[in-house]
DNA sequence: GATGATACTTTACGCTGTAAGGAGATACTA
DNA sequence: TAGTATCTCCTTACAGCGTAAAGTATCATC
């Protein structure tokens, strides 16, 4: 029994998190048939095959072939469970050294590997940022990016900002192909037959939409983008603004290169 | 009854959303003691005050003076009435035109904007974003920026691109400032006592940190950004990087504009 | 006055996270 | 060896959720 409340949920979850070996004393009772790593395993299969919403303790115990409740001597709640999810499929991210030719390679290839995770793991994009940013391989996610942006000689400040600007940017576009794919299989229609339903029906419901949005209008005309024959219209397009915004951010950052000057 | 399922349903979406004027033939039955406006404005309230978790089909029905149940007649589920939400609440957004002092200070005035609303209504930042872009109020906002950055001479290709790059940092970064406030509520501890408390832990469960992440070590202490004295440490820092990473975003814009030649 | 549409309520179902209590297994101590 | 403490895991239970189904009261129309 500890005396401060929340002060002993603070170490146990740190403890869980950096994974700091368990004391070999030898305990009494029962030795437990599962391990923390195959809960994590089934939570995460569960959360990539059907999604976060599909995420239940008792979906969990059930499919390590325990009842919902059985989990809870591995776990304080499932707070803490998404929090351990979250870090340890964070491992799949490279953190070795990074290409060696420049700064900019670097980092589209680091936003590269990060796009891509999630859109392996679209879930990850529903857990809070602020509490889990503790866990080891997040760390080692920001590592690698830090890594990566010092050699470019950008000032410290500048550098941490550029991390964050960055992480913000590509869970955005993640986020919008995560859904748009959670929307077609919720719904059951895809996001062109959902869209083009909707679209034929604008005419109707706003006779006056080129009058009250001129400027979207004239821009959509003169787009010059198309999305490539047979590929999902949503998801090209925001794959799309990620190449963009991803050279938008990085031309941002070679503005503010120490050896650039101001205009 | 109509034919075709599904169709129906988009129809009744658009009408709800757009507002399309009710045809008024007289009616039998009794007449609606509700109206839209005020079940939207209730939920909206809900949402505000308690945070998206607490915003409940009974909860919206009892602040209006009815049982949940009663919604239905007015929205076909909780998600529509989500989808209002958003969309109504966007029309706070100024969609004035802009100043007349060029689009680098119209785009931050039109970002601070967003970013106020989003600190003033962080829930709007768990709709997803796939479904309800179809809002008016959302399109006016959409329109605002677009016609801000025309007078920049960016090619409509990188301007789309470059508002939802706007979008996506907003979002991401407001996003912070809402959970860290979320969290400090739901736990009745503040972010900086959280922090510390596990903070406070991390050379006993990782004794070797500054080993692994030697990059991010270095650059914390070389960090010349001060959280003022008395302010959420994590509010500040995201509002930090608002500021700079805008700034970064926008310096990106510069580099891309037609005369602008490229290093 | 009968008919049928409408606004709203009550009840009910299956789902959720998790508190409470109990059963059986194990390791220590007397 | 018996007793006890501690452990894993289960069953049960509770309050809350979205919403389907059915019932009641109200109104316009034929």
């Amino acid at each position: 029994m500890v005396v401060f409340a929340g002060q002993g949920d603070a170490r146990r979850s740190m403890e869980l998190l950096w994974r700091a070996p368990a004391p070999d004393e030898v305990r009494p009772g029962p030795k437990p048939a599962l391990t923390l790593d195959a809960i994590l395993d089934a939570a995460i299969a569960i959360a990539d095959e059907q999604g976060m919403d599909a995420l239940s303790m008792r979906a969990v115990g059930q499919r390590v072939g325990r009842t919902g409740m059985a989990l809870y001597t591995y776990v304080p709640n499932k707070n803490e469970l998404i929090d351990l999810m979250y870090d340890r499929v964070h491992a799949e991210l490279p953190d070795g050294p990074p290409a060696d030719d420049g700064w900019r390679p670097g980092v589209e290839a680091w936003a590269g590997e990060l796009w891509a995770f999630y859109q392996r793991h679209p879930w990850v994009l529903r857990v809070s940022q602020v509490r889990p940013v503790l866990g080891p391989h997040e760390y080692a996610v920001v590592e690698s990016a830090a890594r990566i942006l010092r050699v470019s000689g950008l000032s410290a400040p500048l550098l941490l900002r550029t991390i964050s600007t960055l992480f913000h940017f590509v869970r955005g576009a993640a986020q919008t192909v995560a859904e748009a794919r959670l929307a077609a299989r919720a719904t059951g229609t895809s996001n062109e037959d959902w869209w083009f339903a909707r679209s034929a029906l604008m005419p109707e419901v706003a006779p006056d939409f080129a009058r009250r949005y001129p400027t979207i209008v004239g821009l959509s005309t003169e787009d010059t983008f198309r999305v490539p024959e047979g590929e999902p219209y949503l998801e090209a397009q925001a794959a799309e603004t990620f190449r963009v915004g991803l050279g938008l951010i990085l031309d941002g950052v070679e503005a503010a290169l120490p050896g650039t000057p101001r205009t």
